[in-house]
DNA sequence: TAAAAGTAAAGTATATCTGTTTGACTTATA
DNA sequence: TATAAGTCAAACAGATATACTTTACTTTTA
């Protein structure tokens, strides 16, 4: 409800306001009957915004990971306080010093890693980066 | 190191490598040079992909926003616990289910807002909006 | 399974974005 | 305080994206 109209945004005009009715709830047809266009022209502009939100996601990573000097790759079932201490030992390596605790870092990786983690083992694998501010990044 | 190369970015070829070299601490002029370019271009260019970078992430946030049916102000001096508490009482009022429990969802917060917070106690006031997974999403 | 809802593809006018230059100005830094 | 590094602004050609249409499918759902 706030409008919080984060203009500046990747999408445009047309592009946040099919969103916003659609999650409202809004069939295509019905959009394309209020703004006078055909429902394919909504359907077009509903998958160009997700396009562009997809975009963005990428681009958020490429800047993450831009700024990771470190970065490794987790396999599957390996424990998650095995990643932990691989992350504190690569960040000792390059003399950084990591921003979180143990703890602090292990649920951050729970947390950021939701799908792929059951209880404390790894599931599926993923990437690692550590930045210069001691910082981690999950890809 | 990783290419990863998250193609499909909102940021061009010419802007993901000018922010590349720019990262391995090259100068605007020397990057300039080695493309045969001004460095005003250089200039222009970093700066449009910064702004690109900074629309992916108001892009992200807008998404996020819609997709949170509740949403609310912390203010300043606010307790971490009393935050906690509303949330659980604002997603109770909506029917929804909070995905994460109170412990985890304190440690969430003082993550995510870690520059807001001091010990237990909301130094600077920000938003958090839940969406219909019971996410928490702070703003 | 029939109707409703949504997607795909191709085409297009128009709008916006990108990379560039040049000249002038501001900010760091040795 | 010079010199290096970086920013601003205006201008412009060319590239790319957007919002549309139409016709033809596919998927979902009551």
């Amino acid at each position: 409800m706030t409008k919080m109209d984060t203009d500046e945004t990747t999408l445009t005009e047309r592009q946040m306001e099919v969103l916003r009715l659609r999650n409202e709830g809004y069939s295509q047809a019905e959009i394309a009957q209020k703004f006078g266009k055909t429902k394919q022209n909504i359907s077009t502009i509903e998958k160009m915004a997700w396009s562009n939100v997809k975009k963005a996601e990428n681009t958020l990573k490429f800047v993450k990971l831009l700024e990771a000097p470190i970065w490794f790759s987790v396999a599957e079932n390996t424990d998650l306080d095995e990643i932990v201490g691989r992350i504190f030992s690569e960040a000792d390596k390059a003399k950084i010093h990591m921003a979180y605790d143990r703890l602090s870092l292990a649920m951050k990786i729970r947390e950021e890693a939701r799908d792929k983690i059951k209880h404390r083992l790894i599931l599926k694998g993923f990437e690692i980066g550590i930045n210069k501010a001691g910082e981690m990044i999950l890809v």
